[in-house]
RNA sequence: GCUGUUGUAGCUCAGGGGUAGAGCACUUCAUUGGUAAUGAAGAGGUCGGGUGUUCAAAUCACCUCAACAGCACCA
């Protein structure tokens, strides 16, 4: 088959003829012999391959040399290949089945008996280290899917047959060779298993089952993480280990803010410092709610199992679910969630479109029996509190109510500092309730909403769609924020609801004196309380703003003499509404000042001779390692100003 | 829930078939010291819980609980 000619635009605009059957590397080699060593594929028209591979078509080539960010990419899906080597040439009994680039790395599963330990990750790194200093090219052959299926059902690896019959009949796979070693992979890859190089790492082992399913078998999965060069390795394990400093697990601990215990897995044990953050946040959002016209309510913790069968819960969650049979053989449930309650009040009355919409708010808690392996810190847990809201309104509010909501989690949000934002609209999933018609309303109302969020944010706010991930009863918007190293956090949501009212019959009377139902929207903003704050833990590294730190100040005397003063500084601060403690120990200053660094207190007063003399402070604010001496007055001022919390400041500063 | 690992004083960790050890924290005493650990003395645990093997178990086996990592789950 004859190809004819194609030409290449390169990226400075330049357009050659080339002769079929050229290669990238031809390509390459055409421009200059140092590029076309330092190559390692090639991208046409945004799209990886390889470079050995013939160039069928015209289009826009790029040269893409190992440094290129999408190198990366082919770096660390040829390490999960020299991995996979590897295992096989140590192990060779052992079966592989897949192994992806994933962010920061890769990973490669394994069916094995005998689960790996650290002490073979070692040996396993050694031998890759081997394979790499072999540099074997990475060679592609393609073969007709029967082929491919016989070859690799004579070898026992079931798993590449399993995958295999996914595949259509009359489909060509891809063979990758190194060496003595191939693998059936859509490729594209480096050069050669050189092309790894040294800035790679296996991380952990743990187990995943087979395809993701928990039905299916659990294999061994290896990870590693794996970099254009040593630097940018070193970087990612610097990172990890600062990550490791934010835990909030560590901080809690150190900063005495909560604890956990055997007795009670995954529920809370709030201490006094971190109560004080919890009520902090607590009133902050208290203010917001009515701020935006919400009315708290408290709906309560238990209920007839009748409610939670009306609601479609006991149904859909059961298993998830505390509940108790009472002494005369009534069913209770400990609240999952707070809508059903909420329903109630609306329902308790009549309502007239005139009350519309209804902003009914609840700091609920919440028991769900999460899976013993989900619990994490505060970030998963039994018990907790979420910032809930639903609203009742009319279908024509429906929009407005979204940017309302929108516009208050978006606030709220900046107000902690978070600033980089990713709002999801997702939508009808398979298994749903309601009509066709429905969904199209609400998905185009929503849609409508997500661009106008787009559209009014400056490029801050950005968009996605999750199409088929919305709730069964409902569309939704789900607001992911990024902490302060990076990492991503879904924390907001609105979602409107189909099915709750018209389940527990709820409607209110129109202008036509005719019942309506009303759309119910619930939305949250931290989601839960607990998550929430165990993530602001992470992102300030313990460093709260000075308005949400539990101990806000502590004076610390230097000598004796100044305790008397010292207590006239506490007392001062204390009138002025600050969270102050103090520390009058017979401790030298070095010893306080390190003790409550470490607790994260935000400043440090040292009180001395010399302050006392003069009715001054000398203040060391967390994370500098110099003081600043001033009035007392002056520090009262400061620190009462600094720590008026964001949407105080923002309303005595708009009048 | 699944796979693997771990569980010794408040914290971090050592030890390991013959009845527990360090550092920090704590208490007391001395020290009154100017911004990340002053010194000395003292007190503190029966080794996550249970059952078994053994003359003897924290140490071995089994069961169980919890935590950690990942997977699955997250209304």
């Amino acid at each position: 088959m004859a190809q004819s000619a194609f030409s290449l635009e390169f990226p400075d605009g330049t357009v050659r003829e080339f002769d079929a059957g050229t290669t990238g590397k031809d390509v390459a080699e055409g421009i200059s012999k140092s590029l076309a060593k330092k190559s390692v594929a090639i991208s046409l028209n945004g799209e990886l391959m390889d470079l050995a591979e013939p160039i069928a078509s015209s289009g826009k080539i790029e040269i893409v040399t190992r440094t290129d960010d999408r190198a990366l990419e082919l770096i660390r899906h040829d390490c999960a290949h020299v991995l996979a080597e590897a295992v096989q040439e140590l192990w060779p009994d052992t079966k592989v089945t897949i192994g992806p680039v994933i962010e920061n790395g890769f990973y490669y599963d394994f069916d094995r008996a005998e689960p790996f330990t650290p002490e073979d990750l070692e040996t396993i790194e050694k031998k890759m280290r081997q394979i790499i200093a072999r540099n074997d090219p990475f060679t592609k052959q393609v073969w007709s899917r029967d082929d491919a299926k016989a070859h690799f059902e004579k070898m026992g690896e079931t798993y590449k047959v399993e995958l295999i019959d996914a595949i259509d009949a009359d489909q060509n796979l891809n063979i990758y060779h190194q060496g003595e070693w191939h693998d059936l992979c859509l490729g594209p890859h480096g050069p050669s298993t050189g092309n790894v190089g040294n800035a790679f790492k296996l991380m952990s082992v743990a187990g995943a089952y087979w395809r993701g399913d928990s039905d299916n078998q659990m294999l061994s999965r290896i990870y590693g993480t794996a970099w254009a060069d040593e630097k940018q390795l070193k970087n990612y394990l610097f990172m990890l280990e600062e990550a490791q400093k934010r835990d909030h697990r560590k901080l809690g601990r150190e900063m005495d803010l909560f604890h956990f215990q055997e007795e009670g897995p995954g529920v809370v044990f709030w201490h006094a410092n971190g109560w004080k953050v919890f009520q902090g946040l607590t009133n902050y959002m208290r203010r917001r709610l009515e701020e935006h016209g919400y009315d708290e309510v408290n709906a309560p913790q238990i209920l007839d199992k009748a409610l939670w069968q009306t609601s479609g819960h006991w149904d859909w969650y059961r298993e998830n679910m505390f509940t108790t049979v009472t002494e005369d053989d009534r069913q209770f449930a400990i609240k999952p969630m707070n809508c059903p309650g909420h329903v109630q009040i609306f329902k308790n009355g009549l309502r007239s479109y005139r009350e519309l919409p209804i902003k009914m708010a609840e700091f609920g808690n919440v028991h769900r029996y999460e899976p013993s392996g989900a619990l994490h810190g505060l970030m998963r847990v039994r018990g907790f509190t979420q910032d809930d809201a639903h609203v009742f309104c009319t279908a024509e509010q429906l929009e407005a109510e979204c940017l309302r909501i929108n516009d208050l989690i978006l606030t709220t949000y900046s107000d902690f500092g978070f600033g980089d934002i990713v709002v999801k609209l997702s939508t009808r999933p398979e298994k749903r309730v309601g009509t066709e018609e429905g969904w199209d309303r609400a998905e185009s109302i929503m849609q409508k909403v997500l661009d106008k969020i787009e559209a009014d944010s400056d490029g801050r706010i950005r968009t996605e769609l999750n199409p088929g991930e919305g709730a069964f009863y409902g569309p939704k918007f789900e607001y992911v924020l990024r902490d302060a190293i990076g990492r991503d956090w879904q924390c907001g949501t609105t979602q409107v609801d189909f099915a709750l009212p018209e389940r527990f019959g709820a409607f209110y009377i129109d202008q036509n004196s005719e019942k309506q139902e009303p759309v119910m929207v619930h939305r949250a903003i931290c989601g839960s309380m607990e998550r929430f704050i165990g993530i602001l833990i992470e992102h300030f590294a313990g460093h709260f703003p000075l308005w949400l730190a539990p101990v806000q100040a502590v004076v610390a005397t230097i000598t004796t003499e100044a305790e008397e003063y010292g207590q006239k500084v506490v007392d001062t601060l204390k009138a002025a509404g600050m969270r102050v403690q103090s520390d009058f120990r017979n401790e030298k200053i070095n010893y306080k000042v390190r003790e409550h660094s470490l607790a994260k207190v935000p400043a440090i007063i040292a009180i001395g001779a010399r302050e006392a003399e003069e009715g001054t402070v000398s203040i060391r604010r967390l994370g500098s390692k110099h003081q600043t001496n001033m009035t007392l007055q002056e520090a009262v001022e400061s620190l009462t100003e600094e720590a008026i919390a964001p949407d105080l400041k923002r309303k005595r500063d708009s009048g």
